[in-house]
DNA sequence: ATACCCGCCAAACACTTGTGCTGTCAAGCC
DNA sequence: GGCTTGACAGCACAAGTGTTTGGCGGGTAT
């Protein structure tokens, strides 16, 4: 038998999912049962009960018996009742040299915040990501500007060829370069054809975090 | 008489508030007329309507007739009041040559949403944002990739240097270009080297809109 | 074939919930 | 004292809304 896997639904199921979502940021309110119906053209209202069972069994959205317009989606998206979670706090900037204010010496709850799009971060892990505005144009050619904003998430090691915000121990600077590990020496390479790698000690270097989504204003 | 003013309610409806603003950020749906009775030992719905019939016209709260748990508190809480401010919808994909759905083809209501940063879209305008998924790498020296979302604001006209979302009549096709107007033509000009420019008479090309900001995901 | 499960349909059912109507009562005003 | 108004009470009704039951057709496994 073809199962279905837990976190695939049918297409009715995704109409449906889509259309509480843009009820409820429309309205403020969740849809009724008929209104969900009436709105796809089904033609019995046990059928969304049906879908809707199978919803909340997968965790999609969330629902209390008996309570009318109760439905809250879950997954995804802002649901959450208007809690802001993806704001993530702007510690900094980094430049091809400069020094960056260790994530630590800042505090994240005073720090400016930036809002950004929930698929650019995990959210399980949303505490983990923070945002630097990027100076200089050293990663030009990894489509970085100036004046872009890069979401780092947290972590100490890197794949290479990954694009890393990277600490030098000896000049206590922090770099965005892409990193390579070659032996017993790191590789930090910049993405602008002008400009030549660092070449440093393994253990003279931290990474800081990954780079993990990009956000450039153009206004 | 002593008119009560405007902005002021009483204890009771002050009470009254406060439960479905609570209610609403625990619960995710609001309270119904009998919650409220009940939560505040109050002898009859009717009361309860009475009250938050004040309210509305007060301009506390906003409610739907005859809609259940339709309440939505209105003032206080900063910003969005639970509406997401800052999701637009994703209308397609736009890639160098190829179709692109008219934005007004699509009903932005059923469309996929991406939550922006508010600094990308000027929320007084939010009406006239909308995000496309890029296909294809014509904007590559642009430091717009394949797979990037670019975000839009919907303008019939720009200026020379800008990005826009241009229709080729002709074509019936969208491409996303940087704009010059040169006399009685256009260039659309692909930022990628590889790439030549477009050449088309001025009244072959309808603006579709303008590119506002570019979002990209690398996790 | 037969049995079974899934997704769907139709209709009825029953609970939930907003509304309307009729009073009561105290306070202010002529 | 009469009259009006604001706030509340009690109750019944009707509309809104979730749930359930029975049935149907097309697949898949036995």
């Amino acid at each position: 038998m073809r199962r279905s896997s837990p976190d695939t639904i049918s297409a009715r199921q995704t109409d449906i999912f889509h259309y509480i979502e843009n009820f409820v940021s429309q309205y403020g309110y969740s849809p009724s049962i008929r209104d969900i119906q009436n709105a796809l053209n089904i033609s019995s209202t046990s059928v969304v009960a049906y879908n809707l069972r199978i919803l909340t069994a997968k965790g999609w959205i969330e629902r209390e018996d008996k309570i009318s317009r109760g439905i809250r989606p879950k997954r995804n998206r802002n649901g959450n009742g208007g809690i802001d979670l993806f704001r993530v706090p702007l510690l900094g900037t980094i430049t091809a040299g400069g020094p960056l204010p260790e994530p630590e010496e800042v505090d994240p709850s005073s720090a400016d915040k930036v809002t950004v799009p929930p698929d650019l971060a995990d959210v399980s892990r949303l505490g983990d990501v923070y945002a630097l505005k990027v100076r200089g144009q050293s990663m030009i050619d990894a489509l970085i500007d100036d004046g872009d904003i890069v979401l780092l998430r947290f972590q100490n090691t890197a794949e290479n060829g990954q694009m890393v915000a990277a600490r030098l121990l000896d000049d206590n600077a922090v770099t965005l370069k892409k990193f390579y590990h070659e032996g017993e020496r790191v590789r930090l390479q910049p993405a602008n054809q002008t400009m030549s790698p660092i070449y440093v000690p393994a253990d003279n270097v931290v990474i800081q975090g990954r780079v993990v989504g990009v956000i450039r204003s153009l206004i």
